[in-house]
DNA sequence: ATGCAAACCATAATTATTCTATGGTTTTTG
DNA sequence: CAAAAACCATAGAATAATTATGGTTTGCAT
């Protein structure tokens, strides 16, 4: 039935997987250059790291440049966000500036609602995938669906995204930083290190959350716990 | 092939689907009273009316309650959103509060950013399908996600959302609704009767929007072209 | 159990932000 | 072109946020 001549007609759909684990990459390859679209075929390349995605990027746009990017968030280096070296949704941040006409889909094994919400506002991708959740049938939707139709999550995504959306209290920027810089373990007294307001300040905006959240007059661990359960960390 | 042994095993999941138009929600009936489900059948009753809806709500839960609302937003009585009449995100709200196990599932004309942020922070519903976007599969899969997990959005409705979660400017209630009035035609000196506010302060806060969204000196048709674009409303 | 560190709370002075009143200029529209 | 509305600027009034200070309570390690 697959004559050269009909395989002949398909376009090719290029993609580039970004994943430190080679395995990773190496599936969603097989998977996706093996699976019947319609109208198209996939090619897929694949990079271990941030700068040879970087490399890869650039190349191709003087070429045959890329339909989808897919991007893992961990990408070597360190685990917190504010590491020197450049982590996945950096590589979204500047993918998304060097070829804008090219779908990003996340691809991370987080669900959690800080993660979610800094790379939709910062690279606001075409979709977003949680590694859990990932099948074939799944990446063979996504694919259809960023290049057809956008956006593409999976359900963990989607959860997370309606959470956030839920919330009618909106914090400003230094209080989702207190209660980011809480759920990883920061002293209060230490937080004026990292941001421009003094102690008691910062204490204040603490109980206004806690007002803000319900919970007037309890701990700290109660504080995370609400956050958490509100989206915002 | 289908005995009555099977189908007295099954279990009966019961919605109500209120829509004032009749011929919608009997769409909806013979559809998934027809479908197939893993382990259970549908059973669907309708309201064509606030009141009507509100009434069966109340009386199942003494009986036999619904395990999903289908909640049409427009429900006759006036077309504007501060009209005196119920409409159907106050059914929502309602549905919500005298039985919050219950799913709810908006069924919407619109997948304009205004009403659907208004919902899903006043309701939360488990799932919003846009009407256009309705046929036998999307209205079968809603069913399955809804019950199982949460939360099920149509193309439309996830563009809207999407559009929402990458905007990183967060406007207060007043700027908001200065944007919704300006959308619906009101006169710049006409908003002192709906908000709480001087006209100069109104105005201060048109420039104040307009520089956020990088478009200083210019026009409010520019002003509601972007906030549209921005999905505020 | 005791003592230390951190968290928590309250008050008042300072500072920053927002609102308002007023009066003017420009733009739109009938 | 004339009236209405939008737009802009300034200064004073009102509000809210930040800070410094000092005290109380809580949690935890010795």
């Amino acid at each position: 039935m697959k004559t050269m001549e009909i395989a002949e007609m398909m376009e090719t759909l290029r993609i580039l997987a970004v994943d430190d684990h080679e395995m990773t990459t190496l599936g969603y390859k097989f998977i996706l250059e093996d699976s019947e679209f319609e109208g198209f075929r996939v090619h897929m390349d694949t990079a271990k790291s941030y700068e040879e995605a970087e490399d890869k990027m650039r190349r191709s746009l003087k070429s045959l440049p890329y339909q989808i990017y897919l991007l893992d968030i961990q990408l070597s280096g360190g685990n917190a966000k504010d590491t020197d070296s450049k982590n996945g949704e950096d590589l979204g941040v500047l993918a998304r500036e060097i070829s804008p006409d090219t779908k990003i889909v996340f691809m991370s094994s987080f669900s959690d609602n800080y993660r979610i919400n800094s790379i939709m506002q910062s690279v606001d991708p075409e979709g977003y995938m949680v590694k859990s959740e990932i099948d074939k049938e799944s990446l063979r939707a996504m694919v259809r669906t960023v290049i057809k139709n956008p956006p593409y999550y999976t359900q963990k995504a989607l959860a997370a995204i309606r959470k956030k959306m839920a919330n009618s209290i909106d914090l400003d920027e230094n209080d989702k930083k207190i209660l980011y810089l809480l759920s990883i373990g920061t002293k209060t007294k230490d937080m004026v290190h990292h941001i421009s307001l003094s102690l008691p300040s910062i204490e204040n905006r603490k109980r206004h959350i806690k007002s803000l959240f319900g919970i007037e007059k309890q701990n700290d661990q109660a504080l995370i716990t609400e956050a958490r359960r509100r989206g915002f960390i």
